[in-house]
DNA sequence: AGTATTTCGATATTTTTATAGCGATTAAGG
DNA sequence: CCTTAATCGCTATAAAAATATCGAAATACT
């Protein structure tokens, strides 16, 4: 199995997207030029990202949408569910065990875990939650290869060791929090911060360069002004 | 004003986080091979996204932590706050009022706005929700320029559009929609289906080449039994 | 004081990623 | 049936990002 690079990895849930909304309208070619309108992306480089799910095109047509969502779910394993454990059902916790939308993309959160006392034996959102002690044991007993991590950051390396030690082999992490783990464990970050990091600068760019072209056109004008004059 | 790569951007934040843990420890100088260390970053790699900040380095030594927390947050202009507007207080975009963590990170969430009528008028961790009427007016008069969208998929596009309208210049955007806005708009996505693409993607890749590297042993097996044969 | 050692930061190289160019392919229209 | 036009997908080039190299600077130790 090829290593497909982030980058690519990134843009397919984008495709498909747009794809399952072609589908819907009833539409069932697409080009990859069109996906590149669509999407900012270089026609070349939609190509390059489609040929990589293995899938071929028809020239003068484009792809079959249903072909090309088939090959861009197979590619990234949303076809087949797998399970998830998820660990702190606070604020964030709980918002996404009510998000039906990871199930259509592979992921089934079977189960949260909470410390606290008063949240573990209810039920969020239809899924039930467990005191965090039964963790380890459901764990390796359902043989769940994925957790999600939302508790506090100053819980979230202790949690994720526990975690590893239970047998999970992948963690999706909300917390800031850069955690420490064996090589072969895969860590991915939902790092909020890093894309408010982009937000704000590229804010604060664009709040200088609008500021130095209305200098400009003062500028511009005063000297309309003192031509005036 | 330089523009910052986008992925220097996204390191930054990693950095910090460690050097706050640092000063709290009373730690008051770091190196960028140690901040390379605990990042799984290229020691020179940090080095470039340091000077990028502006900072400058006391060789032998490295940097002081209070300096470089300065010049990083200053950077992201994360040192001065910028006002924001949350559309859609439903289970994500009330997860986010509460969270104390964007102020620190110069984001000041001032109010949240919701259609529904039984949570617009209501508190939500302390931020008063208005009506998705009010938005326009109240956007205008306050002069924020941030908006994070957390509506349902379907009325992105549309609320999006309205955002830009009402004066904001940057959308912090939590749905899988692709918006389609003027050039000038900054829209910066929070797309958990990329990362989930890419654990999912990861996961597989490791299955595959772990049930290889038990086929490995077990023809190994098979080859010493044979052998013993 | 002098030397060893560590780290910075500038420059060079390599690798990765994105873009461009172009022939091959195929549906549609005359 | 043949031309036309659009698109694929391969190869080549360009740009960006990551990594390596190395001299200069500064601390700490002899
Ligand atoms: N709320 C957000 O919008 C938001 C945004 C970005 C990142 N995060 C991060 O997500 C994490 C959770 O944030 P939150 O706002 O939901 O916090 P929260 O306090 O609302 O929820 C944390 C939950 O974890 C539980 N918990 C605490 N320690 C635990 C442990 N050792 N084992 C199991 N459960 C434990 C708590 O009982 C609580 O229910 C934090 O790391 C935060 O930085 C939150
Ligand atoms: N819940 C999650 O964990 C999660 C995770 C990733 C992405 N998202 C995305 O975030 C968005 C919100 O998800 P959610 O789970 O919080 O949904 P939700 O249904 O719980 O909340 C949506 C809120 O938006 C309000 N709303 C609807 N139309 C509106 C409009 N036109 N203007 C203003 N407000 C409006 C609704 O009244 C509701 O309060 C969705 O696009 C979803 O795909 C959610």
């Amino acid at each position: 199995m090829i290593s497909i690079p982030v980058l690519t990895l990134k843009r397919l849930p984008q495709y498909l997207e747009l794809l399952y909304g072609f589908e819907h309208e009833g539409q069932d070619t697409i080009s990859a030029t069109r996906l590149a309108e669509l999407t900012g992306v270089h026609m070349t480089q939609v190509r390059k990202d489609i040929a990589l799910t293995g899938v071929v095109g028809i020239p003068k047509v484009g792809h079959k949408v249903r072909d090309l969502i088939e090959s861009i779910e197979s590619c990234l394993n949303w076809k087949d569910h797998s399970s998830a454990f998820l660990v702190g059902v606070g604020r964030l916790g709980s918002s996404l065990l009510g998000y039906s939308e990871f199930k259509r993309k592979g992921l089934n959160i079977v189960a949260g875990f909470d410390t606290d006392p008063s949240v573990a034996g209810s039920l969020v959102d239809g899924v039930i939650v467990h005191p965090m002690d039964k963790f380890a044991n459901l764990c390796r007993r359902m043989k769940v290869h994925i957790g999600i991590l939302t508790v506090p950051a100053d819980q979230a390396q202790a949690t994720a060791e526990l975690m590893v030690e239970s047998g999970i082999l992948a963690i999706w992490n909300f917390t800031p929090t850069l955690l420490q783990l064996d090589e072969g464990i895969i860590v991915e970050d939902v790092d909020m911060s890093a894309s408010l990091a982009v937000l704000s600068r590229r804010l604060s760019e664009k709040y200088e360069q609008d500021s130095q072209q209305d200098n400009k056109s003062k500028n511009k004008k005063n000297t309309i002004d003192q031509e005036k004059q």
